[in-house]
DNA sequence: TACATGCGTCCCTTGTAAGAGACAACACCA
DNA sequence: TGGTGTTGTCTCTTACAAGGGACGCATGTA
């Protein structure tokens, strides 16, 4: 059948797997993936989509599918044959965050954090070689900055990300971040050496501020949560419009910084 | 180490599943089964206590559990050996509940009605065959009254339960109910035949309440919420001392019920 | 009316993952 | 000291799940 491949590589999103080959696959590893596709596509899928979407066989697909809304892991849609996570899943998730302290407490700080100062502010901690915001709350401009929690961003394309990364060494960075990773959405380019120089300060001033990097209108400020002496767990963020003052932003770095202390575990 | 803990037959939850054999088990079916058991305990529990409460042999709960925290559905536990569940599962949770407008729009509700009353206010679903709390609101009484997110409960014992099965012929409730769910924590027995009438109460009056039931201190009221004419999809509550007067109590369902109309779906 | 493309279910084959069990390393207590 | 309990890793076998593919039934559109 001359298969032409659908190479296809949109991807789900990052599945950057070694393929041994196409021979078969777990089931485990098929339920992740449908988790992690639904997961970057924020949506009820049709479950000959996921198949496709996941260049998984249609039986299989259909089989899995059927267990985990058996499971209560996934729910199917409201409109018949699509699916979305389900509320097993909710459950464990906030099992997870009372089980754990630092997210807990740092969900209460971010929203403080926010009402207090009227601006977007945000807990994010490293996931899988991620940015990831793990909370966010949307402050009160009349156009909101707002990101969806659990969105996953390069590293580099945020204060944050610089954070979270000081304290290890280049090596481990340099295996972290991507090519792609370093390419701003509106196409420059950050050179590496840079980025990791960035770490660097950042590790020393305990903070750090970013302009422009992920959209043009936009400034972001971060400051490191600690899990134990210098282990950084987290980062609470602030984003700010690029023409914040400068008063008015060192005011509220110091604030953040002053938050994001009270946050980590003494 | 020896914390008492005489795990003897506390029993993974209800996994009432039938046992074919002894047969292999499919390696998805094992990973359900863990994470129920994580559910049901509530806490970090080790590889090798995880397999022997499961009994699954060792050596496929390690691969699956080395599995899964790579994956990041579940995460390794401060000390060392042990595990809960992982940051993953957390977003996919958040992520349930952005597309869900009822849960976004309970919870709010919930805590609001707690608010305003001062009393432990929940939104409860059926989740496989079995009250749950899916959030709940303490209130501010001195002993609070609360219980936890994800709590699942017999649904006999709950004016909820009531509500939640108003709408299914005996047949249906009946396959539900187990024998054990009729027998209160203080070992007193509800007749079905008494459950099922209650339950065709509740549909007419449109609410609920029940006295006395799960702990001799506190009254249950509950109203419904609908997904559609007719389609109960939960409920929300109120848990009062069992001393609250007439007045006040007919007052607090009276409230009760317009949130819970808010609620539904037009 | 044909032809395509979607869905959901079924059956059969075969590659492989679940599991038994042996192993080393550690901890505990008598 | 040896006995009894962990914990984590590795091997090898075979029962069984993943997957190919065909089916029937809906759609839509030429």
């Amino acid at each position: 059948m001359q298969d032409g491949k659908t190479q296809s590589e949109w991807q789900a999103a990052g599945m950057n797997e070694e393929k041994p080959a196409n021979s078969r696959e777990k089931g485990l590893n098929r339920v992740l993936h449908i988790l992690e596709f639904l997961h970057a596509n924020q949506r009820a899928i049709g479950i000959g989509e996921l198949a496709k979407g996941l260049n998984a066989p249609r039986s299989t697909t259909y089989t899995l599918v059927r267990e985990l809304v058996d499971a209560g892991l996934l729910e199917m849609a409201g409109d018949g044959n699509r699916v979305y996570f389900g509320k097993k899943l909710y459950l464990y998730g906030m099992a997870y965050m009372r089980g754990n302290d630092l997210l807990r407490r740092g969900r209460q700080e971010v929203d403080t954090l926010s009402r207090e100062t009227g601006e977007t502010s945000e807990l994010c901690m490293l996931q899988s070689g991620r940015y990831t915001i793990v909370h966010s709350s949307p402050g009160m401009r009349p156009f909101r900055i707002s990101s969806a929690t659990g969105l996953q961003i390069p590293l580099p394309w945020t204060a944050s990300g610089r954070l979270l990364l000081a304290g290890l060494e280049r090596s481990r960075i340099e295996a972290i971040i991507t090519e792609e990773d370093l390419v701003l959405p509106d196409g420059r380019r950050i050179e590496l050496d840079d980025f990791i120089e960035d770490i660097a300060k950042a590790r020393v001033t305990g903070y750090c501020v970013t302009s422009g990097l992920v959209d043009a209108y936009t400034k972001c400020l971060a400051a490191p949560v600690f899990s134990a002496p210098g282990k950084i767990e987290a980062t609470m963020c602030l984003v700010v419009p690029i023409d914040t003052s400068e008063e008015r932003t060192g005011g509220l770095v110091a604030l953040l910084r002053e938050r994001a202390a009270r946050l980590s575990i003494s």
